[in-house]
DNA sequence: CCGGATGATGAGACTATCGTCATAGCGTCA
DNA sequence: TGACGCTATGACGATAGTCTCATCATCCGG
C-alpha cells in the first residue's frame, strides 16, 4: 500500500483529505507541524501533501532541505497563496505540483494518482536481458524469478557483460571495466570467474546465455 | 539545448509561447495540428505543451495514444477547458501536468522547469547532505572534493544515516536496516563501524556532522 | 587422429572485511 | 566528586571474497 503523509494545520481539511485518502486506498499519516512532520519522514514515504502556512514556520524551508538531501519523495503543494510569484517559488523549490485552495478533491486525487504512476517508473535503475534484471542500487539478479546469490565481482562482470549484451567483449575490455586495471589479463582471474558467474547462471536443461567466443572473448546473449 | 514541442491552434498564443521558450534557452518545435504533431514528435524531443482542443481532433487522445506507446517524454496540458472533470481527464489520461488558460508565462516556465528537473534526474541516483554526496549506483561517496575510501559496511551506514538525516535513528534501526537482523543490537558492532566511519568522514578542525545523541542512537547532521 | 593452444575447473593460498572482546574514556547524576 | 552506565577504540580472530596455480577438457589445424 502507498503511504501519504499530509502535512496541514487545519484540523477540518486535514481530517477530509485523510478521510479520503483512506478511502481511496492509500496509507495516510497526518501532521499538523513541521516539526510532527519530520518525525513522520522516513524513508517509506510515497508521496507528501504539503500546505505551506504552519505554525513553527514556512513549508517552503522544509522543501528545500529535504531537496537538498534527495528527490524523492514527490511533494504536492497545497495553499491559499495563488499568487503567481508564489507558484514559481513553489515548484522552483522542488515542489511537483502546486494545487490552490480551495480545490476540488477529485483533482486532487488525480494529481496524486499522477505523481504516484510517475514514481513508479522511476522506481530504481535497472538492467535487463531476456528473463535476467539486474537492479544497480539493490544491486540483487534475478534470473526468471529466482535471485542469484552473486559476490560483488561476479556482479559487477555480470553488470558490464549484460550492458554489453549481444556483442563479444575481450578480456582486455572486461579487465579494463570491472578490475580497473590491465594486469590481470596475464593471469587467468576472468576465466575463473566467468566459470563461477556461470555456475550461478546457466540454468540446466536450458541453452547457455554466458558463451565463449575461442580466441577473442566472451559474449552473454544469443548464440552467434 | 532541451527540445520542447508546442502543440497549439491558436497562431498568437502559439507565437507568444515560442518566443518565451527561445528566450529562455529552450529549442521550440511548434506544431498546429495532431497530423504536424505526429511528424514532429518522432524526432527527440524533452517536454510536449498540447493544447486539447485542436482542428483536426482532441488531443486528449493522442496523448493517449502516445503513453499507451512510452511513459515519455513528459506532457503538460495547457487548455481553457477549466472544469473538474475535464482535469481529472486530463491527469489520467497521462499528462503529467495541467494549466488552465488563461495563465501567466512565469507560471509555465516554473512548471516546465519542474517537469524538466524530474527528467534530468534519469542520470545516476544519490544521496546528499551538505558537502557529502553519496552516487548509489557507482557506491562512491565524496565529502567536499575529496572521495572517501569506504568499506561496504560504512558505506550501506552512511547511506541509510543520509537518507535519515538530521533525525536521531536508533541502534536498532539501523540494525534492522543495515544489518537486517536483530541480534547485532546485542553487541558493539555498530559502535565500531561508527567508529571507523567517523575516521574517514570526518574533516579534523571542522565541526563534526555525526554525533552521537546519548542513551538514544546517532545523527547525521547538523547538532541537535 | 595427434599435438599444441586455448579455455575450464577444483583446490588451496592470500587478503580485505567484518565481528568480538577487553579496556579506556567520558557524561551524568546522586 | 565519585560511581555507574554508556560510548569509543585498538587489537585480534573468524570469515567470506578474491586470486593463483596445477591439472584437465576441448577445440582446431595439420
Amino acid at each position: 500500500m502507498q503511504r501519504i503523509l499530509v502535512i496541514e494545520d487545519q484540523p477540518n481539511l486535514l481530517r477530509s483529505i485523510v478521510r479520503t485518502l483512506d478511502e481511496s486506498g492509500f496509507g495516510t499519516l497526518a501532521a499538523d507541524s513541521l516539526k510532527s512532520a519530520r518525525k513522520l519522514l522516513s524513508q517509506d514515504v510515497d508521496l507528501v501533501i504539503l500546505d505551506l502556512m504552519l505554525p513553527d514556520g514556512n513549508g517552503l524551508e522544509w522543501l528545500s532541505e529535504l531537496r537538498a538531501i534527495s528527490k524523492r519523495p514527490p511533494v504536492l503543494v497545497v495553499t491559499a497563496r495563488d499568487a503567481i510569484e508564489d507558484r514559481v517559488a513553489g515548484l522552483d523549490a522542488g515542489a511537483d505540483d502546486y494545487l490552490v485552495k480551495p480545490f476540488a478533491i477529485e483533482e486532487l486525487l488525480a494529481r496524486i494518482r499522477m505523481l504516484l504512476r510517475r514514481e513508479q517508473g522511476d522506481s530504481n535503475p535497472f538492467v535487463s536481458l531476456g528473463d535476467l534484471r539486474i537492479d544497480l542500487v539493490s544491486r540483487t539478479a534475478v534470473r526468471g524469478n529466482q535471485a542469484l546469490d552473486l559476490q560483488n565481482r561476479q556482479l559487477e562482470l555480470l553488470i558490464y557483460l549484460v550492458r554489453n549484451a549481444n556483442q563479444i567483449v575481450t578480456r582486455e575490455m572486461i579487465a579494463k571495466s570491472v578490475w580497473k586495471e590491465d594486469t590481470a589479463t596475464w593471469t587467468n582471474v576472468i576465466a575463473v570467474h566467468v566459470n563461477q558467474l556461470r555456475k550461478k547462471l546457466e540454468i540446466p536443461g536450458q541453452p547457455a546465455i554466458l558463451h565463449t567466443i575461442r580466441g577473442q572473448g566472451y559474449l552473454l546473449g544469443d548464440a552467434p
